[in-house]
DNA sequence: CAGTTCACGATTGTTAACAATCTTTGTCAA
DNA sequence: TTGACAAAGATTGTTAACAATCGTGAACTG
């Protein structure tokens, strides 16, 4: 684990794009990772041609990208659809970041002078703004954007990688099969885990990390429920 | 880790590709794997279009496939080329695949079981035989699937897109900075993995990888060296 | 002779029209 | 009323022409 990572935006971590591109990715992204898209919504190229103004071709290569990570589903000659997990993708997902995240943390904790660790403190800072504001949507990101910058923050572009995309299937997991409450992580878990990396406990951090996934892991019922949306240029044209 | 996994090609892991595409992805990502695609190799558009005898939609779809799994580059308005991992990439490969493979083999070790062994054993004498027979691109292929195919063999299709991404960076890696010699795995450590995970032995299963990765890494140099080829057609056209 | 500039060819990026496919709707008959 | 069938509309897939950019090499200038 060496060089620090400048870019976190899903686009640009492997693939220089053109900006118009990007920024489709980066949208429909944000959208997902905080539960505005619902699984199964239908992505149209026509309507988001008009919803960012650009041509045909730059939203579907932006498509075939968040495809390629399978974040929307291209069905042929049908469109593009958010991805719907079913039970065993989400247990597969559980198990890949059992097997990830614990190590992970283990070795934070056992040289956090390695890692950025300033990324990681304004993060919980962050979480708790948006906790206290009530800022429903911004939380459920941030709730997951945690475990993101908790790789990021080795400066491994690829652990970074691993990490981005188990837990944005992680957030259409939850969306799907999440009891309506804890739709985010419960609230000082993240902190906990940060303290006990900084404290250079790494047994500590793995079983506090590990207790956290569980404690994800339970809130699910695996009975599933859909709520395709409709509305797609209020969901994606904020900010 | 649950339900097997039946497709092994990269293309079709996690995307419905039409079969034009998929041929073309398939087929460079295998000749990378073989190392006879060299780092900084121009794959340009014209070339490919009559290589495969596809539209040339067709291949700037394959690239941004390519690309989004960072086995190629695109440069704006300059083309694609082949993937030229630096030093501190090469170290990032390595720590990541420190960080998730030991734990992988001992969880495979401690429930063989639960996993396809079959498939792994099949593969051991693919790689022998192609050994015997002298096959020196085959058995550099192999050798880099074994690892790959550990992870398949959980069935869980996320840690198999993990380990097939950072072995294929691997695969680079070794073509640039590897002695001549070495640039397969040596020639029963494999054997002995999978014997050590047969025989639920997880501490021995960790160690031998861990000494086996260490072993892969040793033969690295880090004096960059570089040979762009350019016989496209011979090199994409076989098989 | 060295260095710069300019123009040409080659390559990639973009657009718009066309083709193929799917979905919906309306009609008709049982 | 319900079901099948067919035509129209909408959506995606494909192609080819056009525009923009880049690399190269010749010509020119100092």
């Amino acid at each position: 684990m060496s060089s620090k990572l400048q870019e976190s935006t899903i686009a640009s971590s492997n693939l220089k794009l053109r900006s118009d591109e990007s920024i489709i990715v980066e949208r429909i992204y944000k959208a997902v990772m905080e539960q505005r898209l619902a699984p199964k919504t239908k992505l149209s190229e026509a309507r988001l041609c008009e919803t960012f103004g650009v041509g045909r071709m730059h939203v579907r290569r932006a498509l075939l990208l968040l495809a390629s990570q399978g974040i929307i589903e291209l069905q042929s000659n049908r469109g593009a659809y958010v991805a719907c997990p079913d039970g065993s993708e989400a247990n597969d997902v559980f198990a890949a970041r059992m097997l990830i995240e614990p190590p992970l943390v283990r070795q934070m904790a056992q040289s956090p002078d390695d890692i950025d660790l300033t990324l990681l403190t304004d993060h919980i800072a962050l979480e708790d703004a948006a906790r206290k504001m009530n800022e429903r949507t911004e939380v459920i990101r941030l709730s997951g954007e945690f475990h993101t910058k908790l790789a990021q923050s080795t400066g491994n572009k690829f652990v970074f990688r691993m990490m981005r995309e188990l837990v944005t299937r992680t957030s259409l997991i939850v969306g799907l099969f999440g009891s309506s409450e804890n739709a985010s992580c419960p609230d000082d878990e993240h902190g906990n885990i940060l303290e006990a990396i900084r404290l250079r406990n790494p047994e500590l951090a793995e079983k506090l990390l590990i207790s956290h996934l569980n404690h994800i892991q339970s809130g699910l019922d695996m009975t599933s429920r859909q709520a395709p949306q409709d509305d797609l240029a209020a969901i994606l044209g904020s900010e």
